[in-house]
DNA sequence: TATTGTTATACTCTATAACTATA
DNA sequence: TATAGTTATAGAGTATAACAATA
């Protein structure tokens, strides 16, 4: 799976030093442990990493460039060809040229691309849930709404 | 600064499908913005982001073997070795064959950079509550308790 | 034989630049 | 001229394997 995300800024660990540990270097390994996490299930389902966030990204909005999409999943636009092709190969999701501008190519999740999707988000989150488990509802709650406060 | 870690955990990004994004999905994110937080810190602190996570996990143990250090910063041990002969060679650490298991290098931090290591992590740390000042204070307490949790 | 540190090699991932086709 | 997509190339980052020294 993805070995980066985790590679790169995963690196920073706790300091004894101060009072709190770096925010990264707490954010880093718990990226890498679900990183860890998800790689089983994602390989189960047939998907690399990026295929997955594709296909997270890609919902019923049956428009976007494939450079808006890579953007959105920040990754380089060449970066993602390669992966739509196999997408597309495996009937997963759908490109055709936009009418209006025939440089660009409208991106859509196919049936059977939503199935996979929605199947393996549904291990994935599962998965999660287990970790998530550590902490009360409280706790748990106010994580994920901090969480997204802080995106 | 580290490009990986980041680069790979974190293409995950929000479903508009389920009732909660995937948990990668905003911890990735999160993760690069951090990332990008903090390498100008660390550019102008001299530090690559590998040689910084080495500076935070050594502390007053004057002991442990790369090896050991290594991963616990996850990093392989031969990833390390050209971080700490260049920190070495800065007088940033003390790098000394164990006397009882001449194998192995006790690590250790000089002075200069144990200064240096506290001096960057208050830099970060400061760029890093900005971004928790979002955040009510209970939403921060339980919030970097949560996280230490996960861990 | 096993382990620490090291080096060298190969492999993966990523970014850069250059090309095409449209506009 | 500028933009979407694509391809090819080069570079960085990482892991694998092999080596020397010590146990």
């Amino acid at each position: 799976m993805c070995t980066c995300l985790s590679s790169v800024q995963a690196g920073i660990l706790n300091a004894v030093t101060s009072s709190r540990p770096d925010l990264a270097a707490m954010i880093g390994p718990l990226g890498r442990t679900l990183f860890a996490l998800e790689a089983p299930i994602l390989d189960a389902h047939g998907l690399a990493m990026w295929a997955y966030a594709v296909l997270l990204n890609l919902d019923d909005e049956p428009v976007r460039t494939q450079t808006a999409l890579a953007e959105a999943i920040g990754a380089d636009k060449t970066r993602i060809i390669k992966i739509l092709d196999d997408l597309t190969a495996r009937g997963l999701i759908e490109r055709r040229p936009d009418p209006t501008d025939r440089r660009a190519r409208l991106l859509s999740l196919t049936a059977e691309g939503r199935r996979l999707r929605d199947a393996t988000q549904a291990a994935i989150q599962a998965a999660e849930e287990e970790l998530l488990s550590r902490l009360t509802p409280a706790e748990r709650e106010t994580f994920l709404q901090a969480l997204q406060k802080l995106l």
